[in-house]
DNA sequence: TTTTCAAACCTTTTT
DNA sequence: GGTTTGAAAA
């Protein structure tokens, strides 16, 4: 099987012990060399227990899960860092205080406690303060630092014991916690250092500082760290990412080689030159320079339209002669800077009856009805989840609104008991409450329902009659029904819902509600898309990062697009926009587009656009003009 | 408590 | 430009 791989390939693959980075060029097979050297590992009797291979998305995760297994008849332990650490805190949370059933709350839930912590200590709610003070919990989280401001500090402590109240963590949670675990709890952090002896990491360039902290915590005992990135593709900077871990490696960890892959077997030459040529106006960055094996090639396109609808319009016309080739819809793709570009393009690829998937955009589990209807089951499964409950205890209408809520709350709090267990108490304590007959009548029938789930819980029911009594008793079915005009879409992703509850089932080892419930808030939307289905690809060059198309068309090359207008005003977030640009020229393999518009409709009003500095930094001679415009 | 209508927001990228 | 949110009326 090695006889695929050029001699860097093979270094990397047979490096026996002790740290080694590879500095990955695009292209140039850096999954490839990980799962191939997973295989190596187990070939020569190390036992497939003891390895660990990360990855950005579970999508990745498990696509390299099942080569190895099909290469070695072995499962390996692959999964990204966030479900890695749900993991560790499943079995090992309560030393935390926590209960282990707790659950993830995904970006809404967060942002509606955090709304909730500011209305309690009676700071202003206003979107752009909320989403400031959230922006500073996260990187506290992400950085491993402490918060400075007192109001901050303030705000972070209450979110962190309602969070708790809860039972539930936010996303940054997950590594910030298992960072606490390992600190406060040696002898567990031992038991992993332990049972984990060769560590991979893929796209390491875009670990953020918690991230870089396990690695080292869990890698401490035995040294073996195998991490594959490409500084050039570091696009998460916004999230925490630091490209110091891959420029520190050689000092963090000791002993470390270095092997450089610079050998791109994806693109046509002519499109990597300009590739190239483009990161190299980067000022902070490593040299290196790949080199492709494909001679020649179509030049790129650039189309600069006088409107939008003229660079759509330009777009499904070199899609269609592409598709003339003989090539597959789906070997195509769009990508866009931010994520209402992709509009236009659905509109038109609509209108000519063209096949398209979009990846990332709304996550089908983001969507209300199902969110709706998984509340239900997180509230039958953990009675603390106050969010869970304030979504599911007034829909379909019961005449407990919000006033009620907060009676229900307050009640909650100075009792010192969760949500749940207060309702029990209103209803068979008569625990005074002053909620109206009508009310307590809502209030019972909500319980009931409740019960029987937790019931059907306790007797292991199948997933998909859980669900169905979560959708049909709650009255949740007639509710939808009330507004005729979303009934059927809605119904229609309800059902969506079973069926993929019943998939989930069929393929699963461990089919409890707790794991259902976790996979699913550490989905991404990227993961959603399944792979094999046929159309058009439309996405972000972020959710571009670690795929390939033979056609490629980035669009939107313009200023304050991409660069995006936030970006204008430091050079390191400028130097962030030409790798996202880089990232998405390296996707294609034999033709790429770039365009770009002069005008465009955007905040209600036409605007003049500017065309990209990036399109003038790629060299004319790698290039082509297509319908010169003025 | 629920419904209705005007104002406010939006458009960065995501595990 | 379209959608979501909040305040006032029913």
């Amino acid at each position: 099987m090695n006889s695929a791989l050029n001699s860097q390939q093979q270094l990397a693959v047979m490096h026996g012990h002790g740290p080694l980075l590879v500095l990955a060029g695009a292209g140039s097979g850096k999954t490839r060399i990980i799962t191939y050297r997973v295989v190596r590992l187990i070939q020569q009797g190390i036992p497939p227990g003891s390895i660990l291979a990360l990855t950005f998305t579970n999508k990745a995760a498990g696509e390299m899960r099942r080569r190895i297994q099909e290469n070695t008849q072995m499962l390996v332990f692959t999964s990204t860092f966030h479900s890695l650490c749900a993991y560790i805190l499943r079995t090992s949370i309560t030393a935390l205080g926590y209960q282990e059933n707790f659950t993830i709350f995904d970006e809404e839930d967060s942002e509606k406690l955090l709304k909730n912590c500011l209305k309690q200590m009676n700071y202003k709610e206003d979107k752009q303060f909320l989403k400031n003070i959230r922006a500073q919990i996260s990187q506290a989280k992400n950085d491993n630092t402490q918060i400075q401001n007192d109001m901050v500090r303030g705000i972070y402590s209450l979110y962190q014991s309602k969070l708790k109240e809860c039972n539930a963590v936010d996303f940054d949670d997950l590594l910030h916690l298992t960072l606490q675990l390992f600190r406060e709890h040696p002898t567990i952090l031992a038991t992993y250092q332990n049972r984990w002896s060769f560590i991979l990491v893929d796209e390491y360039q875009d670990t953020n500082t918690a991230q870089y902290l396990l690695i080292t915590m869990l890698a401490k005992e035995h040294n073996n760290v195998f991490a594959v990135g490409d500084p050039d593709q570091s696009i998460y900077s916004w999230r925490g990412a630091r490209v110091s871990h891959i420029l520190n490696f050689e000092k963090d960890f000791p002993g470390a080689q270095i092997i450089f892959l610079e050998q791109n077997y994806r693109s046509r030459e002519v499109i990597l030159q300009a590739a190239n040529a483009l990161i190299s106006h980067n000022e902070s960055r490593y040299q290196k320079q790949l080199w492709s094996d494909k001679p020649g090639g179509e030049k790129i396109g650039i189309y600069i339209a006088p409107n939008e609808y003229a660079e759509v319009q330009f777009v499904i016309e070199k899609l269609q002669k592409t598709r003339l080739q003989n090539l597959p819809w789906s070997a195509c793709a769009i990508f866009y800077r931010t994520h209402f570009q992709s509009r236009l393009f659905e509109d038109a690829l609509l209108a000519k009856r063209i096949p398209y998937t979009m990846v990332g955009g709304l996550s089908f589990y983001a969507r209300r009805e199902i969110k709706d209807i998984l509340s239900w089951l997180r509230m039958a499964q953990s009675g603390g989840d106050v969010l869970a409950f304030s979504r599911t205890i007034n829909t379909p209408k019961r005449g407990l609104g919000e006033a009620a809520i907060a009676k229900i709350h307050n009640l909650s709090q100075n009792l010192n008991i969760d949500i749940l267990s207060t309702c029990i108490g209103i209803i068979e304590h008569s625990e005074p409450c002053g909620l109206s007959a009508k009310q307590i009548k809502g209030l019972t029938e909500y319980l009931q329902v409740i019960r029987r789930l937790k019931g059907q819980i306790a007797e292991n029911a199948p997933l998909p009659k859980l669900l169905t009594s979560a959708i049909e008793d709650s009255g949740y079915l007639e509710y939808l029904k009330e507004d005729a005009t979303t009934y059927r879409e809605r119904k229609e992703n309800v059902d969506e819902l079973v069926v993929k509850a019943m998939e989930w089932q069929r393929t699963r080892e461990s089919t409890d509600l707790a794991s259902f419930l976790e996979e699913i808030s550490l989905r991404s939307s990227a993961d959603e898309s399944a792979s094999q289905e046929p159309g058009v690809r439309l996405m972000t060059l972020h959710h571009a990062k670690g795929l390939e198309f033979p056609f490629v068309a980035i669009v939107g090359m313009e200023e304050t697009l991409l660069p995006h207008a936030n970006s204008l005003q430091e050079e390191a977030l400028i130097e962030e926009e030409r790798r996202l640009c880089y990232v998405g020229i390296t996707r294609a393999q034999e033709q790429l587009y770039l365009t770009a518009s002069r005008y465009r409709f955007l905040w209600g009003t036409s605007r003049t656009m500017t065309p990209s500095r990036f399109l003038a930094e790629i060299p004319k001679e790698f290039t082509r003009l297509s319908r010169e415009i003025q």
